[in-house]
Parts: structure tokens; C-alpha cells; sequence
DNA sequence: AACTATTTATAAGA
DNA sequence: TTCTTATAAATAGTT
């Protein structure tokens, strides 16, 4: 894309295309992150170099979790919106709402900017701030505790698998 | 990328995000498919709509092939971030700090922006955002109760003069 | 790892 | 939707 239409086949100089690799592979991820975030959309991705090397990209969660989904999604066709932690409701009052609320924060933020926290502010907004944070706080520990849940979950899985391969292994040191 | 400078949140029109959608997930699979013949690797791509509708490709083989040599490649790694910089508290950098502080609390805030609270943070982002709304929970409410006791001090201070004015003109009827 | 000349992707408009 | 077009972004070749 510079300084030379692109050929769609394999790069021959390994140089060339070891670069070409890091370069285009930083950019699919940017790019996913992007449709992500302006698209509301969940994107996984899994590269495998030529030499066998892992690179992946969850934009939502875990691989694992998107894998799941993605097995779901593609056994059956039913899913109803996998995802809905939080139930909507109606749009415009949520959009008004949120607003608000993204306004008291931010003048929040700026008084810690100032290092100066709370002056200015009345008591009124100082119980809206109070319960913000406490809803901001429990999402917050909420999606830890569900990452690492999961976390937990795949390190089991893994020690189950170390635990079978040590068993082979041990058998093949009997016999 | 054209005729005004793409911001790094949520499309908020829903015609445009979906039309935003379609077109950046054709570029990310068409990405997708230069990186594996330029450089000859193996990619893989998950993507979910906002409404849970599912777009996958896979360029070598199928996307089950794809995940399952992606579970034994991720089994064998090392968990740690490889990024890893959790050196601290060099009070000459107070300044970086607090810029990290605020940086941590808007990408939060770009969350709840977004309705999509504490997605893409990892659990150290978690664990640092829930101390610094631990504190800035603790500042609010400090804040409020000095308020609130001025409030009472003056109210109290209030209706002493007005109990002493009360008393003064009892005594004035009475004469 | 930077730099730029170009190509490519795409946001907005028709 | 699809086509066009002006502009932003990505990146191939170079230093």
C-alpha cells in the first residue's frame, strides 16, 4: 500500500516478509479493536505465523469465552443475544441518563485532576457522585471476579492436562 | 479514514454503525486474508454483531481446526503479560502517577460512555480502577459528611439565636 | 525503528 | 443501498 501496489501472494524474501508480517498483523488488530469499539461488535481473532506462533485478540472477555459463543452460535442458530448482562431500556431516557451521569464524573474527575477532590461541588451532587461510584464499584468487581473465574476455570484445565500428560509420561518411564 | 477524522468510540447513529459495520468488517477480513497469503499464516476471525449475528473466516482449513490448535497453543504458555510494568512509587514521578490515575478513570469512563462497562480491561486495570474509586468513594463522603456537619453546626447555631430571641420576647409579652 | 511516497480504506455525500 | 469522492490511515520500500 506504499510505494508499490502489493501482490497478492506470498512475500518470497523472508526479511521482507517477517516485516510484513509484524507490520500488517499490528494493523488487523488495530483495526479489529476499531470495528469493536465504533461498531458495538465482539471480535475475536487467532493468528498463526508460518513458524507456528500465536498471536490473538479478544476485544470482548476472554478467547475462550468468544470461542464458546462462536460454537454456539454456529451449532444452532438461536441466540437470542448472548451477551445481556444488562437489560436495556428504553433508549433516549437510557442516553439522557447516562449523560447525566457521565457529566457529574467527569466534574468528579476534573477535581481529582486538580488533586482537590469534592470542592465546589454541593451536597446534592456529592450523594449522586457517592452512588455512582458505589454502581461503578460493584460492575467493577463484578467483571474481576468473572475474569478470574475464568481464569481459574482455564488454569484447571490446564493442570488436568499436565496432570494426564505426566501420567503417559510416567507409564512410558515403567515400561 | 475519509472526510473527517474517525473518533475511537461508539458510532452513536445507528444507520451510520451499521453501515460503519458492514464496511470495516469487509476491510478486517479482507485484511485478514492479505496477511495469510503475503506472509503465510494462519488467521482466524470471530466477529459478533451488537445484536449477536455471527461473521467468522478462517484462511487455512476450517475455524475448528483453527481453535483447536489455538487451545493447545495457548495451554503451553505462560500467563504472564508479557508487557508487565508494575514498577512504582517513585515519588519523583508523582505526575506520571496521577496521569496514569486519570487515565485509568477515563478509559472507565469510556465505558460507561459506551454502555459497555469495564470490557477490554484486564484484571490489574480492574484491581487499580477499584482502589482509586475506593478513594475517591472515601474523599465523597468525607467531603459530604464536613458539609453536612457545617449544615448542623449553622442550623444548631440558628436555632440557639432564635431560642435566646424567643426567650427575649416571652419576656417582653409578659411585662 | 523512523520516515515518506503511495496505495488502500472509508466517512460523508449523492 | 450502491456509487462517488475527498480525506484519513496503512504500509512498502527505504534509511
Amino acid at each position: 500500500m506504499a510505494r508499490g501496489k502489493v501482490q497478492l501472494r506470498r512475500v518470497e524474501n523472508p526479511v521482507h516478509r517477517q516485516v510484513t508480517f509484524c507490520k500488517r498483523r499490528a494493523g488487523l488488530l488495530k483495526k479489529a479493536r476499531e470495528l469493536s469499539v465504533l461498531c458495538d461488535a465482539s471480535v475475536g481473532i487467532i493468528v498463526f505465523s508460518a513458524h507456528g506462533k500465536l498471536y490473538d485478540l479478544a476485544t470482548t472477555g476472554t478467547m475462550e469465552e468468544l470461542i464458546e459463543r462462536y460454537k454456539a452460535a454456529s451449532a444452532g442458530e438461536a441466540t437470542t443475544d448472548g451477551c445481556g448482562r444488562h437489560n436495556r431500556m428504553d433508549p433516549k431516557h437510557e442516553t439522557t441518563v447516562l449523560q447525566q451521569e457521565i457529566n457529574l464524573l467527569q466534574k468528579g474527575l476534573r477535581y481529582i485532576y486538580g488533586n482537590r477532590a469534592n470542592e465546589h461541588m454541593n451536597v446534592d451532587e456529592l450523594n449522586a457522585l457517592e452512588r455512582y461510584l458505589e454502581i461503578w464499584m460493584y460492575n467493577t468487581r463484578s467483571a474481576k471476579m468473572q475474569i478470574m473465574a475464568q481464569e481459574i476455570q482455564a488454569l484447571k484445565s490446564k493442570e488436568g492436562m499436565l496432570k494426564a500428560a505426566n501420567e503417559i509420561l510416567q507409564e512410558k518411564v515403567l515400561y
